[in-house]
RNA sequence: GCUCCCGUAGUUCAACGGAUAGAAUAGCGGCCUUCUAAGCUGCGGAUCGAGGUUCGAUUCCUCGCGGGAGCGCCA
């Protein structure tokens, strides 16, 4: 890439001009104004050797001046000390050329021959899937694209608590409607039955636990039966969503095989790592890490609780797929109790918590009083996808737009979809679907709208015989823009970070919304079109590789 | 009380120790006989407070204040 040639330069140029080597960036300067790099090693230089970064600066560009490379016009020098690189127009013709050349243009193989698995969206069977699951998959999947695109190859991994509390609690709920005659209730609700009466109700307290146990030996055959169709329901489920989301994944692990591996595991290590301690084993966080806490590996029931089956999992996935890395991402309120797991495993499988890196991310919010639902009860992600898909279908009719199902889904998926990516995994994210559809600036439906808007004016280039050229006489903002995607495609995979493909994203598309609204691109008494055309199917290309790492439909015409 | 995360325009979000802190929304204007006006374009408004480190701090450190999550047998 071209960063790093500057990068080359500006170190030979530095040695050339007698300084000694020292950690300096070249980066994008904030204001496309000031060049399209810029770098800050006279700032360093100077500080190091108490000299004016001005003349620094000055001195290493009279020596980069020196070098002949088309791809530069022009250095520049700027207070307080940066040296500004500006590219030439024979570099923008030829990068529009890559792209148009590459349908892949911003893959890289920086992870080569590397595997790695992903886990993410992780819904519990016998309970809904709620919109905390949208977030995790959106996050998960496009992280597992950006993975991709840097060369290794990634495996999706859904981990389900089919065992546990929870599940108990629905069973006890479908067992007292079965009592009672109530037929064909939903798993969602008996669960909220379960989980209310476990809370208020001491003898169902005892009944829900007395269930539980009787899951993980599985003794009671008609425990067995509600269980099993319950968890086939639940999965089945599932799937549909995952289909809406275009997510599909490779390996599915249950809480049914990590609990009694991972208090193996636990059991084996007992009087070292883990202790005894009123009746349960634990792990003593403290003893390596002030801030961490004591956690109950095995409850006093003998039963696995989350640390201990995560446990077993981090093992059981290496023996699935023997990972070079294995990123796991969950909402944030877990975050202490995997530093805890964390620390635990560097102790008893010290290869694999290495290659462990726990991604978190914040909660789903909806602005109070607009959809917040009957009280406090969490919000599916179907009644959301649904309502956004209605929201869709009326913003269509307004405009007085062709519309069907599919796309209105498709709208509705990219708008929800980019409000959970827009910004840094780890806050909550407050989602108004009002605003998501609005359309009235960035939005999905915006960068969605972009690319439909360049499929119709190609589509014209073509009827008219415009055929792409990246040779133009002159050169357009825009395309000192579009050549940067594969920088921005490493730096969202190494940071996993997907908001930052989504904004520049944005980026490109309103650049090119403000290139089109000045310029007709298909006119054939235009000399300039044909490479009007091409920056046309550049930023289209984009677009479009960039709503695939998101994961965002991009729906033909809109 | 302890631990972790967070505090940026009215609101929702950006800013990899750097240049004039960017967008979008909301408000008021302008632009469709011409490729999709769900678009473009013009005009205000912000770093919670106090110190410190640094040539340079929204970013790093300390202390306050405010919000969220968690604090031994749920996940």
């Amino acid at each position: 890439m071209v960063y790093e040639k500057l990068r080359d330069l500006t170190e030979e140029a530095t040695r050339k001009s007698g300084f000694e080597a020292v950690n300096f960036t070249v980066e994008h300067p904030a204001n496309l104004e000031l060049g399209d790099y810029a770098s800050n090693i006279a700032l360093v230089l100077g500080k190091k050797n108490g000299q004016n970064p001005m003349d620094v600066a000055e001195k290493i560009a009279e020596v980069l001046r020196q070098v002949e490379d088309n791809s530069l016009s022009r250095i520049e020098v700027a207070s307080p000390g940066f040296i500004n690189f500006f590219l030439s127009k024979e570099f923008f013709s030829k990068s529009l050329k890559n792209i148009l050349e590459d349908k892949q243009f911003g893959k890289n193989e920086n992870l080569k021959g590397k595997k790695v698995i992903v886990e993410y969206t992780d819904p519990n069977p016998f309970k809904e899937f709620h919109i905390g699951h949208l977030m995790s998959n959106s996050i998960g999947e496009s992280i597992s694209r950006l993975i991709e695109w840097n060369g290794a190859e990634a495996k999706r991994a859904c981990y389900q608590g089919d065992v546990g509390l929870h599940v108990a609690k629905a069973v006890w709920g479908a067992v007292k409607n079965k009592e009672s005659g109530i037929k064909n209730q939903e798993w969602g609700k008996c669960y909220t039955e379960g989980a209310k009466a476990y809370k208020e109700n001491d003898t169902a307290k005892k009944e829900i636990e007395e269930i539980n146990k009787k899951i993980y030996d599985r003794s009671d055959e008609e425990i067995n039966k509600l269980y099993n169709e319950g968890r086939k329901e639940s999965l089945e489920y599932f799937e549909t969503i995952y289909k809406k989301l275009d997510t599909k994944f490779d390996f599915y692990f249950f809480e049914s095989e990590s609990g009694p591996f991972g208090k193996k595991i636990v059991l084996e290590n007992k009087g070292g790592i883990f202790e005894e301690s009123e009746g349960a084993i634990i792990f003593r966080g403290e003893k390596y890490d002030n801030s961490l806490h004591t956690r109950v590996f095995i409850n006093s029931d003998g039963l696995p609780t989350y640390e201990a089956k995560e446990l077993g999992l981090a093992k059981i996935k290496y023996e699935k797929y023997p990972y070079d890395m294995s990123v796991v991402i969950t909402g944030n309120e877990v975050n202490e109790y995997f530093r805890v797991l964390l620390v635990a495993m560097s102790l008893v499988f010290p290869e694999l918590a290495e290659k462990t890196k726990h991604i978190s991310h914040g909660m789903l919010r909806l602005p109070s009083g607009k959809m917040s639902s009957r009280t406090g009860e969490v919000i599916s992600a179907e009644s959301l996808i649904l309502e956004l898909k209605n929201a869709v279908k009326d913003k269509f009719k307004e405009t007085r737009r062709d519309s069907d199902d599919k796309l209105a889904e498709e709208v509705a998926v990219g708008a929800l979809k980019y409000s959970i990516l827009k910004q840094a995994a780890g806050k909550d994210v407050v989602f108004d679907i009002g605003k998501s559809i609005s359309l009235d600036g960035d939005s999905g439906p915006y960068l969605q709208y972009t690319k439909a808007r360049i499929n119709s004016v190609l589509e014209k280039c073509r009827s008219l015989g415009i055929e792409s050229s990246a040779n133009g006489g002159q050169n357009f903002e825009i395309e000192r823009v579009v050549y940067i995607f594969p920088e921005v495609v490493e730096r969202a995979s190494t940071e996993f970070s997907p908001h930052y493909i989504l904004n520049y994203l944005v980026e490109v598309a309103s650049r090119f919304n403000a290139f089109y609204a000045q310029n007709t691109i298909a006119d054939k008494n235009d000399p300039e079109s044909p490479h009007k055309a091409a920056i046309a199917q550049a930023v289209g290309q984009i677009l479009e590789s960039g709503l695939h790492l998101l994961a965002i439909p991009s729906p033909h015409n809109m």
